[in-house]
DNA sequence: CGAACCCTTGATGGCGATCAAACGCCGTGG
DNA sequence: CCACGGCGTTTGATCGCCATCAAGGGTTCG
C-alpha cells in the first residue's frame, strides 16, 4: 500500500518506519505500556511521513485508512460548511487524531492541516482495529484517549453555549497557563487568528478582547501573554473547577 | 452496594436485575453480542431502578461509579455555569450515558436529569471496565458507542459555531424527519423549551425560529412538526452530506 | 376558579459580525 | 540598501442576530 497514492502525490519524504525511529514513538503514551511484538508489527505496517506546512492532510467525508498519530509539529482540525470554516481542535505532539473515524470505519468529520512541518506517524485502521482487540493495554490506551477527546468536546461545546467571547478568551488563556505548571508568562502558539476561530470569534474582535482584558491583569505583546493579575484574571473568567 | 446510600435517598422502585427482565435488557446493542457467562456476571452486580421524571440523577463533578443505560423513558444530559445552564444530550432508550466518565474514572462534566419516568441499569464502572478487556465485543461496542458520542458532539459544535440559530432548528428538524424513516410529520419529544437549550438558543427565539421556518416549507402545531416543502426547506438548511 | 407554567408576540439593548482603513512586519525585487 | 507589496493585526463605524424584558393567551393542575 502506499501511501503516496492515497495522497495522491509524490513526497519524497515518506518511508517505513526506521529501526532507530521506534524507540521515540514507543514511548508516546497510546504505545507505551503495549506488548511488544505486537507494537513491532504496528510499526512495519505503519508509515512515519514528514509533511510540510500549510498542507491539507485530508478532507471532510474520506475514509479513515489510518489512524494519524502526530509525533513533532502542529495540526489544526477543522471543518467547513461551504462559505465558512472553523477549527475545531489543535494537535499537538504525542497524540493521536481521528481516532473516532479510524476505529468506527466511518468517513472523517473534520478536515486536517499541518501548521508547522510535522511528523506523522499513519497506522493503518484496520490493523489498529485488529491488535486493539488483541492487547489490553493498546485497548486501554486507545480508549481513554477517544475519552479525553470526548470530554474536550464536552467542554468546547459548553464554553461556546454558556460563555460570551471574552470569557472564553480569559478562560483559555489560564488553562494555557495551567498546563504550563501556573506560568505567568508564556507564548501563544500559532497566528492569533487560528486563535480566534478555535475559539469561535473573528480576529477583530479577538483583538478587541486582548485589549478587554487589559482591565482584568493580561497584557499582550505580539504573541507574548503575560498574567500580571492572576486573582483579577480569575475573577473575571470565573473557570469552572471540573472543567477548567 | 447500595444503590440508595450512592443517591442519597430511599425509593422503592430499586432491585437487582430480575431473571425475567434479562433478555430485554441483553438485546442492548452494547450487550448483544457478548459472551453470555459475561453478560450475567454484569447483570448480576447490576442494578435496574425505575426513576420518577424531572429527579436529578447527579451532578456535575461527582466520580462516575455506574455506567448508566437508559433501558426506556428520557433522559437529559446538561451543563451549568452556575447562573445559565444548558441541554447537551438528549439520551434516548438503548444507549448509555457518561460512558467516557465511566471509562476514565473521572469526574461528571454533564449533570443528568429524567425527562419521564425512566428504567436505568446501573452498571458498577470497575466491572465494566475489567469486563471489556475480557469480551471483545463488549469491547467493540463500548469502543462504538463512545467514538459514535464524540461524532455527535464534534457535529454540535460544528452547528453551534458555523450556522446561526433558524440554520440550527431547520436541520434539527430534518435530522428528525431522516431518523424517522424520512416522515413529512411528526412530533416533538419533550417541551419546546428544551429544544431550545438543547440548539443554544432561548425559548423566544425559537418561536420566533419557528415563525420563520414557515416560509421554508415547515407548519407547527403544537408539538407536532409537518414538513410541507422539503425542497424548500433543504434550500434553506443547506444540511452537509457528511453530518445530517 | 385561580395559580402556575409554557408558549407566543412585541420592544429594546448588547454582543459580536461585517465593512473599511491604517499600521507593522517581512518577504521579494529593483 | 531601499521600495514595494502582501499579510496579519489593530482600530473605528455600522449592522444584524439574538438575549432580555415585558405582557398576554393558552393549558394544566391543585
Amino acid at each position: 500500500m502506499s501511501i503516496s497514492r492515497y495522497l495522491g502525490l509524490t513526497l519524497n519524504t515518506e518511508y517505513d518506519l526506521r529501526p532507530e525511529e521506534r524507540p521515540e514513538i514507543a514511548r508516546l503514551p497510546i504505545f507505551s505500556d503495549m506488548d511488544e511484538t505486537l507494537r513491532d508489527s504496528i510499526f512495519s505496517a505503519s508509515l512515519l511521513q514528514a509533511f510540510p506546512r500549510q498542507l491539507v492532510l485530508f478532507e471532510v467525508g474520506q475514509r479513515a485508512d489510518f489512524l494519524h498519530i502526530l509525533v513533532d509539529g502542529l495540526v489544526e482540525l477543522f471543518t467547513s460548511n461551504g462559505d465558512r470554516d472553523t477549527s475545531m481542535v489543535i494537535v499537538t505532539p504525542g497524540h493521536s487524531f481521528i481516532l473516532a473515524a479510524a476505529i468506527t470505519d466511518m468517513p472523517y468529520l473534520m478536515a486536517a492541516r499541518t501548521l508547522s512541518t510535522s511528523r506523522i506517524l499513519l497506522v493503518p485502521a484496520p490493523l489498529l482495529r485488529d491488535t486493539i482487540e488483541q492487547d489490553g493495554a493498546l485497548n486501554r490506551a486507545t480508549m481513554h484517549e477517544l475519552a479525553w477527546d470526548y470530554r474536550e468536546m464536552v467542554r468546547a461545546l459548553t464554553d461556546m453555549k454558556l460563555r460570551q467571547s471574552t470569557e472564553r478568551l480569559a478562560n483559555h488563556l489560564l488553562l494555557q497557563s495551567r498546563r504550563l505548571g501556573g506560568a505567568d508568562c508564556f507564548q501563544l502558539r500559532g497566528e492569533k487568528r487560528l486563535l480566534a476561530s478555535l475559539l469561535g470569534m473573528t480576529p477583530e474582535n479577538l483583538s478587541r478582547a486582548f485589549g478587554a482584558l487589559a482591565q482584568h491583569g493580561i497584557r499582550v505583546d505580539g504573541l507574548t501573554i503575560s498574567i500580571t493579575d492572576r486573582k483579577a484574571m480569575e475573577g473575571f473568567a470565573r473557570p469552572d473547577p471540573f472543567f477548567d
